[in-house]
DNA sequence: GCGCATCCTGAACGGCAATTCAGCGTACCG
DNA sequence: CGGTACGCTGAATTGCCGTTCAGGATGCGC
């Protein structure tokens, strides 16, 4: 459930403002975010913060980084229940899907998007930390068509490149969903990226010509 | 070439300033995007900037809705000469890979988008003016898609629904490659698109079981 | 040459927000 | 019971940066 392997009693504090940096960013925006905003989420002074955090800079891409990994965690919990190759990617999508904006509950992972990649771009810390669970979110994609394949469920295709693929339709898609867009709710995203599924993964391969 | 109808001499002067916003914000980042950043890159004192907008903010949205404006623009410029949808496609895929960071030239529209989503949150001028480009982009795609499912070029399907999922996967590998993800490359990225469109294009419709 | 509008600037001003610090409570240890 | 370490805070402090303002230059019509 937690993140690193022990943590001590200083760390759960840590972790608490983590998160409350993390819900301060998803609700006033990456610029917005003071120290104070973080400090009320927690009912702390924001001396507190700049306690166990040596900036407000490293405080923000570690919750950044944070977020990341809870999402990373959360979805590998999921799939643990699941037992076909087409029911983990309908865990994988449900799971890509940008929430009604839970007020109060944790803090909607999706939010924090676009002002990690707004970050990476100056951040190597974060870039790095982005990069690897970028890549570890494709190769679990990756293994669970070459399972659909093993098992039969799908045809024999390159699933490194699917992986990538999906991933990137699953971003874009999120994008749209979580600003709001008119045209792409979250029903249609869920239908859009089962139709690429379906297309990628079902469809037989035509003999030439 | 100019945005509006009619630019008045002033502006001119206005375009001037948010290029050199929009310069500074690839570079510096959102958030580290000083009103005096921008100044220097025209040459200009900081009062120059506060004397054409009234204030760092409306500067900053007016600076990403103008970036937006630009892309499409150039775009639709770009698809004026060519004639079949196969071509107007790669046309389209190379205007949405990331250059590999243009010194000194006109900013790389790319690296300015996660900094419009995440400022889109907050801001709703923003994010009605990105909704409508948005929606005109993947309009332009299905027209190129209905053009083509006419001339015989492709399948009959979906163009709206394509349009969507085309759009989210150039979004969505455009991250990728614009942070330097080392598995994901502006010719992987090309390599990638292009072999969704065949597969939702060309694949022809397979009878049932 | 004169007056005026436009464009632009240097030099304040003011406030905000990150950071620092000295010290208070408290729990634990002996 | 002291003493010590830890967790925490309120109140400075400090520097930065957006914004304002009072004017200088420049050009243009007359």
């Amino acid at each position: 459930m937690a993140v690193s392997p022990r943590p001590s009693l200083t760390e759960s504090r840590r972790q608490d403002i983590l998160a409350a940096a993390s819900a301060a960013i998803a609700e006033r925006g990456l610029c917005e975010t003071r120290i104070a905003d973080i400090a009320d989420n927690i009912g702390a002074s924001p001396a507190l913060i700049l306690y166990y955090f040596p900036s407000k800079a490293v405080l923000l891409t570690e919750a950044l980084i944070y977020q990341d990994r809870l999402f990373a965690e959360s979805v590998k919990e999921a799939l643990e229940g699941a037992t076909t190759a087409v029911e983990k990617f309908s865990i994988l999508i449900e799971a890509s899907c940008p929430r009604p904006s839970r007020s109060g509950g944790a803090t909607d992972g999706w939010t924090l998007w676009p002002a990690a990649w707004e970050m990476s771009r100056h951040d190597p810390t974060l870039a790095s930390a982005r990069a690897r669970l970028d890549e570890a979110w494709r190769a679990q994609i990756a293994d669970i068509v070459d399972e659909g394949i093993a098992s039969g469920e799908f045809r024999p295709l390159n699933s490194t490149d699917f992986a990538i693929q999906l991933a990137a339709m699953l971003d874009g898609l999120a994008i749209e969903v979580m600003l709001g867009d008119p045209t792409v709710d979250a029903d249609r995203m869920r239908g859009l990226a089962n139709a690429f599924l379906d297309l990628a993964l079902k469809t037989p391969v035509s003999g030439t010509t």
